[in-house]
DNA sequence: GTTCCCCGCGCG
DNA sequence: AAAGCGCGCGGGGAAC
């Protein structure tokens, strides 16, 4: 008698220590049990990986699959119940989320954990930690407690109003989550020689430790000349607004769009000073010694760490590389990297789910702003997106409050789905993306004021106060549904990419030493994601199937959330030896 | 001495 | 030319 194919397979701690390893059919019933050793893991669940791909039900991705990783196995499909949980138990689609939130030992929140690549032991440890030892949030590994959130978690979804987009979307949450390891493994390749070029030619070479480098001596000294103070700190926002105060500047502030508009002497090296202290503190030799190891940086991207569902990263700001710094991304020898972005990705997500086939229209087979310029409703490109930007996020004054209404009698329907989100927001109400990611219900001080402002007796700066942080939540709620629901697509976009990538086959490794890691050292991965843009590392006899994977997936994503729209979502691709500088 | 908040600026 | 949303991070300096 054969056994009936599992359709899952949950991974948990078994009482003595090692790992049980639970079989589920498609209805969550249970078909047979086996237990191994940490040691045994690897190799055990590489195995059934192999023989029956099940979807690997895992506590936590980032506890379990970093190690699997280091030791050669890949998995192509998991359910990770922290992230589903964190989206379950807020879901407005979700009919009785009661179950969820009783559920206290899961009731944690998607914090970024604090061991990263640059304490290298920390990784190779997390393994044997026991639950609840580690920084940050626990979710409990005990087979029995994660058999019980699975069957809770099914229920939710199969009960709730959207049953195919919440199963959507808890693949792809937990698709994001093996990318996020993956990313982490395979690493940035980084190329620290362009790195130096690229900060010797604004800085000057690497001072000494303690040292300023000498282009920022020479501007700083500049500025204080034309200041009339030879000491003056310029690092300090403080002394430095007081100093320019003292030369007859009149600022409020010592930001850059405060200081551009002015004429004087000293304004031109300090926004220059600024520039090169920006690069030095952020992104200059002590972050490269500290972050890039064996040709690679590895920053921990922390899948849902917004509460839009984007991610977030821990360790060295990989979310925020600077332009500039673009061109230290190199490919290794014989390898190419293939970048993509979506172009104007929240505006066509807007257009999609709000089914407005004028601004379907707009954005069809070309840029969309160029279309909003052709249809005559603004007379620029820059002028089109200052107008869907202030769309998007609520925008009220200046330009953006000028040419917003434009495109409330062109775009009616893409308008009021995110009025209607604003108005929602101001409300105190939840709002909710594509998929069915929720907005965090308003704070309960929020509520409380609100209700205050609105008694007889409230006084009008506390009325003003109370409006002006409805209008606050209502530009949140407004924005959320678009960039969460941009998060989506993201998500169901690289989910499409590493799993056509896996399919490919294998090059001939290479002599030297490969610094990606045994699963990615001899084909196509992903080597970055940010928010609407991939870089693939693919050897080059590859680098064009890794293009042909990215535009599918791009078609992909837009056929699984928005099948039969008319919205297209374009790239801008690119295969390259070393990532363009903008 | 350590912790926390603000400022300013990088990214989408 | 900035603005309206979401973030992370380094430095300064106040608070502890």
């Amino acid at each position: 008698m054969t056994a009936a194919r599992p359709d899952r397979c949950l991974v948990g701690r078994a009482p003595d220590g090692g790992w049980a390893l639970v079989d589920l059919d498609a209805a969550g019933s249970r078909l047979g049990e086996s237990a191994c050793t940490t040691a045994e893991l690897p190799a055990v669940m590489a195995r059934r990986e192999a023989e029956d791909g099940p979807r690997w039900v895992l506590s936590d991705t980032r506890t379990v699959y970093p190690r699997l990783l280091a030791a050669g196995v890949r998995l192509a499909r998991a359910h990770d119940l922290r992230l589903v949980h964190t989206i379950l138990r807020g879901s407005t689609v979700v009919t009785d989320p009661a179950a969820l939130r009783a559920a206290q030992l899961w009731e944690v929140l998607p914090v970024a954990i604090p061991e990263h690549s640059a304490t290298p032991a920390a990784g190779a440890t997390l393994f044997e930690l026991e639950p609840g030892g580690r920084a940050g949030a626990a979710v409990p590994e005990e087979t029995g407690e994660m058999l019980a959130e699975t069957a809770r978690q099914q229920r939710a979804i199969e009960t709730s109003a959207e049953p195919s987009r919440l199963r959507m979307l808890t693949a792809a949450e937990s698709a994001g989550a093996l990318v996020a390891c993956e990313l982490q493994a395979a690493g940035i390749p980084w190329d620290v020689a362009e790195h130096d070029r690229i900060l010797a030619a604004d800085l000057g070479p690497r001072p000494r430790p303690g040292q300023v480098p000498a282009a920022m001596a020479e501007v700083g000294a500049e500025v204080r000349a034309a200041l009339g103070e030879p000491l003056l700190s310029l690092d300090s926002p403080p002394r430095l607004l007081r100093g320019l105060r003292r030369a007859g500047i009149d600022v409020a502030s010592t930001s850059r769009w405060e200081l551009e508009g002015i004429e004087h002497p000293a304004i031109a090296p300090l926004l220059r000073y600024k520039k090169l202290s920006r690069l030095l503190t952020a992104n200059g030799w002590t972050w490269m010694e500290e972050w890039v190891h064996d040709g690679r940086y590895r920053p921990v991207y922390v899948p849902a760490g917004v509460v839009t569902g984007r991610w977030a990263s821990s360790g060295g700001g990989a979310l925020q590389i600077p332009r500039q710094l673009r061109p230290a991304l190199r490919a290794d020898a014989g390898w190419r990297l293939v970048g993509a972005d979506v172009s104007q990705l929240e505006p066509r997500v807007l257009a999609a789910m709000s089914g407005d086939r004028a601004m379907a229209e707009a954005g069809a087979g070309r840029d969309l702003y160029a279309g909003i310029v052709d249809a005559g409703i603004v007379a620029t490109r820059q002028e089109a997106k200052i107008a869907v930007l202030g769309a998007l996020y609520g925008g009220t004054t200046g330009d953006s409050g000028r040419l917003v209404p434009r495109l409330r009698s062109t775009f009616p329907a893409a308008m009021s789905l995110v009025d209607e989100a604003a108005a929602t927001g101001e409300r105190g109400g939840t709002v909710t993306t594509w998929l069915g990611r929720s907005s965090p219900a308003p704070e309960e001080a929020w509520r409380r004021a609100q209700a205050a402002a609105n008694s007889v007796d409230a006084a009008p700066g506390e009325q003003e106060r109370s409006r002006r942080e409805a209008r606050d939540r209502g530009r949140f709620t407004r924005n959320f549904v678009v960039q969460g629901t941009a998060a989506e697509w993201a998500l169901a976009w690289i989910a499409g990419i590493r799993r056509r990538l896996a399919a490919l086959p294998e090059v001939p490794a290479a002599e030297s030493a490969v610094p990606s890691g045994p699963v990615f050292a001899r084909r196509a991965h992903l080597a970055f994601f940010l928010h609407d843009e991939v870089i693939v590392h693919a050897p080059a006899a590859q680098a064009e199937q890794a293009a042909a994977a990215i535009r599918e997936a791009a078609a992909e994503a837009g056929r699984l959330l928005f099948p039969r729209s008319p919205v297209d979502f374009p790239l801008d691709l690119q295969i390259t030896e070393r990532a363009a500088s903008k």
